[in-house]
RNA sequence: GGGCGCUUAGCUCAGCUUGGAAGAGCGCCUGGUUUGCAACCAGGCGGCCGGGGGUUCAAAUCCCCCAGCGUCCA
């Protein structure tokens, strides 16, 4: 028997028979003597469409979900299977995924890697999931979402303990009694086909569930891990059997709903109402009427459904490509249409499918306090609302973006589980629908300028140029094809091929950008122990005695890999690691301790505190021997670090309350000088807001509320708190530290922090500024720095009030006036020039000699460069004097320009740069220009009078 | 997390590749034309060319840093 092969009693016992797939070539169970397919190949239609293979559901919709989730859950629960509530959509437990792609993706990597125990064992859910990967394909495919619900049982296996709760034999019996008893599916139609999977690290047996020509659910089987030194080997990757043994299933739930619907598409049987009232709306029935196409409609799409199964539609797949293929198949089956024809009926078709699934994302991730950025998780919400207004806007449909999503959220979604409110949902949407249009009206100035040197009757754009545009600009081909066309480039469009092109070329980068990834430990600490952090026990006590562990050197590379904050003061020579520290390491935002070790005689001034892997790292400008020291933290840092610590917390929970639930951490620092706290918020803070903010957070400090300090499990954590605490990001450890703020704000934390708020004292936030689209950072500063800050704000107005010699209160007026009144004088100082450049010229002067026709002027002038351009124009503007100019002046080290009245014989008989290049040398300089307007200037501003000597010889005068 | 781009007049943007007197359209002001409006004609006002450094005789233009904004990919 070879990995992936199940052998289980219950084939036998079911009567099932093994045979192999004569297209795939995989192994497959079924009740069916004659079948020679798995049910998922080419040569496997959908046999459901229009006759359901799922029966007694009579509803569509949420409705039909929602009666079809409940079976599914009621069935496991009746099993012995607890039912758990489903996680957010936005995986903020995680930091290697944004979205939830999985049900099992809720219990990674904590529970797989058997660190935490899971919630419920066994356990039954069914997990709002997203997957954006096939984005192109929903609406076009007939099946493909990007959000859908996975239903799932779940068990956790320790057999080594003796702790079996079920494993594959019992897992495909749920399957099996749930397909045909509970759901009346034919025993004989069903197909489990053997298929290993792996990802994640993990891997396992597993049996795709096909009926129908439609894979229902997936049967995994986790039981192996990566190892490189593992028995087994799938796909070059080798794996041994791990301790915990997982069955991980998953069930589609919407696939489900449109085996009991039999619709045509996928989208029909869960989103009726969001399908008719976007065909009203663009007039769909018009566009079929006026086309007079001799076919059922139904039964065009039906097969276009099967088809587009079989066509395996990727990413970056060609629409074009894929209208051809799929006309010359639809011929074969008797169906007769044009390319265009289906082009005609497919592409509104798609896009009023794939709407009411991408709201539906869109309402999730929103719903779960998403901003949308240009960034992680907020640019995927982002990059959906977009392609939605790209298609309402295709369909010409007068509706907004938050109009689509109120009639989406009042049809197809239960918002009681969300922590952002409708109305909060509604407003992202209406900023989102008018950056978009920002986007696209910015858009049509690039369209402009980069096809600026295209001929008006091309074809095609240089592929170049699109990449950018679609970089750069956000513009997608399409969308530059159609505003060039506006613009008049008639005949342009898309090359056959491009957008494959593109996705080839992203994946090419994105590949490339990965490879430069890495991240690895800068000590090597050997046998180590974690050393005992004492400074969680009294964050107030600040000396201590303890054993040196050991006394690393530390190398250059270390060092620059440290790269040690600019509160650091001096370089780090030594790491000690002691057996005991109230040195607290940086961590969580807040930076390293500080302070001294003493050792007999010796003194090691701590500059920073580190950790890797448990183990405490001071680095130090001293080394020290094994033995017993003497440690002292600098308390007035360490109490600032608190402040400012304690205030982030304050701030954030003020920001949430006054904000809305889609504030979020996106990072923090703490340092002695200042704070700053990242928080996901839709638009600018004004100094208002800020002022709000501020004035809560400061009511807090004042209400001095008990600051608790509680251990708890992660799973325990995870029920009693839920997701919010974990702001500072994912959490690592399967030990959770809880800073609870009186009822205020509570959230996992592994910084030091007062016992009370009060302690804080007063704080401030200085500023804030946009660290991406979506992202605010907030400069706080709390305690001893929020006073040393009022302080030097006080400084700063003096210095500046007592040099304009006005009041502080009086400075702007004073500044602006000031300013002002300098332009006005630049300007007055102009005009000036410009008459003085009028009566220099307007005589001639002595210096004017004229030979042959032309006139020479060669004076040395006083003033700047641009006076010198404005004489120059004087002299050589007049046509009927033709004149050469070489005018000099000592300004800067030098300067020389020469001129001759272009078009004339003065500019016939002489180069300007070739006199200038002759004379320059006077001056040590250089220059350049054109034949008829040279300038150039020097370091020896006393050389000006050989420099013009030099030209009268030259120019034989 | 990895890229790319943009910042020039009140507004929308050229100019930057290849350094050499800061531009266009719209708006605004004055005058003309018109019964009036719209339109048109002539003229004018309006620029720390985002900030700081560097290279250069010379920087809106080339290089580096910072800030603000936009955008793509994961």
């Amino acid at each position: 028997m070879t990995f992936g092969d199940i052998e289980i009693p219950f084939w036998k016992e079911s009567g099932h028979l093994l045979r192999k797939c004569r297209v795939s070539g995989l192994r497959f169970w079924t009740r069916d003597e004659e079948r020679d397919t798995c049910g998922d190949t080419s040569d496997d239609p959908y046999t459901f469409i229009g006759n359901p293979i799922i029966e007694g559901f009579d509803s569509r919709g949420k409705k039909l979900k929602d009666e079809m989730r409940e079976v599914f859950l009621s069935f496991f629960e009746k099993r012995e299977h607890s039912r758990i509530d489903p996680y957010p959509v936005i995986a903020r437990w995680r930091d290697d995924i944004h979205l939830t792609i999985a049900s099992i993706a809720d219990f990674q990597p904590h529970v797989t890697s058997g660190q935490v125990p899971p919630p419920e064992n066994p356990l039954t859910i069914s997990q709002p999931c997203i997957r954006l990967t096939d984005v192109a394909a929903v609406g076009r495919s007939g099946r493909h979402l990007s959000t859908f619900e996975m239903m799932a049982h779940h068990a956790f296996n320790r057999p080594k303990e003796g702790n079996v709760i079920y494993w594959i034999d019992q897992c495909v019996r749920f399957c099996d009694e749930l397909l045909v008893d509970t759901l009346g599916i034919d025993p004989v139609s069903i197909t489990y086909v053997e298929n290993p999977w792996s990802g994640g690290g993990n891997a396992g047996p597993a049996l795709e569930v096909i009926v129908g020509g439609l894979e229902l659910a997936t049967l995994v089987f986790m039981s192996l891990e990566e190892d490189d030194s593992g028995e087994i080997e799938i796909k070059g990757q080798r794996y041994s059997e791990m301790d915990l043994q997982i069955i991980d299933t998953g069930y589609g739930l919407e696939r489900f709903c449109w085996a009991a619907a039999g619709t045509p598409t996928i989208y029909e049987a869960i989103y009726p109402e969001s399908v008719n009232w976007l065909k009203k709306l663009s007039g769909f029935d018009n566009i079929l009427s006026s086309m007079e196409i001799d076919v059922n409609m139904d039964s065009l799409l039906g097969e276009l459904s099967r088809l587009a199964g079989i066509l395996n539609i990727d990413v970056g797949t060609d629409a074009e490509e894929l209208y051809v293929n799929l006309s010359g198949r639809l011929s074969e089956s008797g169906i007769s249409v044009t390319v265009e024809e289906l082009k005609g009926v497919t592409e509104p078709l798609s896009s009023i499918y794939a709407i009411p699934d991408h709201m539906h994302a869109i309402c999730n991730m929103l719903g779960d306090g998403l901003v949308p950025s240009n960034s992680k998780a907020g640019y995927l919400s982002r990059m959906l609302a977009r392609r939605v207004c790209r298609m309402k806007d295709s369909l010409s449909i007068q509706v907004s973006l938050s109009e689509l999503a109120a009639h989406h959220m009042d049809c197809n979604l239960d918002m009681s589980p969300f922590a952002q409110s409708r109305e909060g949902i509604l407003a992202i949407l209406e900023l989102e629908e008018s950056r978009y249009h920002e986007m696209l009206r910015k858009g049509e100035a690039a369209v402009r300028t980069a096809l600026k040197e295209t001929p008006k009757d091309s074809v095609g754009v240089d592929d170049q140029t699109l990449f950018r545009l679609s970089e750069e600009r956000g513009l997608n081909p399409e969308m530059v094809v159609s505003i060039a066309r506006g613009m008049g480039w008639k005949n342009l469009s898309v090359r056959v091929g491009f957008a494959a092109d593109m996705a080839a070329r992203n994946a090419k980068m994105t590949k490339a950008a990965a490879k430069a990834r890495k991240k690895s430990d800068i000590f090597v600490l050997g046998d180590f122990g974690a050393t005992s952090t004492d400074y969680y026990g009294d964050t107030k006590s600040t000396e201590f005695t303890a054993e040196v562990l050991g006394c690393l050197q530390v190398s250059k590379e270390q060092l620059s890999s440290l790269s040690l904050s600019s509160e650091v003061r001096g370089t780090p020579t030594h790491a000690i690691i002691l057996d005991r520290t109230l040195f607290y390491p940086e961590g969580g935002g807040q930076l390293g301790d500080q302070g001294v070790l003493q050792q007999g005689g010796v003194s090691a001034r701590v500059l920073d505190t580190r950790a890797q892997n448990g183990i405490v790292i001071h680095l130090t400008d001293t080394g020290l021997d094994t033995g017993t020291i003497r440690g002292e933290v600098d308390w007035a840092r360490r109490k600032q670090l608190m402040d400012h610590h304690t205030a982030i917390h304050i701030v954030g929970g003020a920001s949430r309350e006054l904000l809305g639930p889609h504030v979020w951490q996106a990072g923090s620092s703490k340092g002695a000088r200042y704070a700053r706290l990242d928080i996901t918020h839709y638009s600018r803070l004004s100094r208002g807001e800020l002022d709000k903010i501020e004035d809560r957070a400061n009511e807090v400090v004042s209400s001095n509320p008990r600051i608790e300090k509680i251990l708890l499990d992660r799973s325990e954590a995870d029920t009693s708190f839920g997701f919010e605490i974990y702001q500072g990001g994912p959490p690592k450890h399967q030990e959770i530290r809880i800073i609870k703020i009186g009822d205020f704000d509570t959230q996992a934390c592994g910084g030091t922090h007062h016992d009370n708020a009060g302690e804080v004292g007063e704080l401030r936030i200085i500023r804030s500024s946009q660290v991406q689209d979506g992202v605010e950072r907030l400069q706080v500063v709390a305690g001893e720095t929020s006073r040393e800050h009022a302080r030097r704000q006080e400084r700063i107005l003096d210095e500046a009030s007592q040099t304009l010699g006005v009041q502080p209160e009086d400075l702007p007026r004073a500044v602006s006036r000031f300013f002002e009144e300098w332009k006005s004088q630049q300007k007055k100082i102009e005009s000036l020039e410009a008459e003085l450049v009028r009566i220099r010229t307007s005589g001639g002067g002595e210096e004017a000699v004229e030979v042959d026709g032309v006139r020479y002027v060669l004076m040395e002038v006083g003033g700047g460069q641009k006076q010198m351009m404005g004489m120059l124009t004087q002299l050589t503007r007049d046509h009927s004097k033709p004149t050469l100019a070489v005018l000099a002046s000592r300004d800067g080290g030098g300067k020389i320009i020469i001129a001759c009245t272009e078009g004339t014989i003065a500019a016939d008989k002489h180069d300007a740069t070739e006199i200038l290049n002759e004379i320059a040398i006077h001056i040590e300089g250089g220059g350049g220009g054109r034949p008829t307007m040279a300038q150039g200037g020097g370091s020896n501003p006393d050389g000006i009078p050989a420099a013009l000597d030099a030209a009268r010889e030259l120019l034989g005068l």
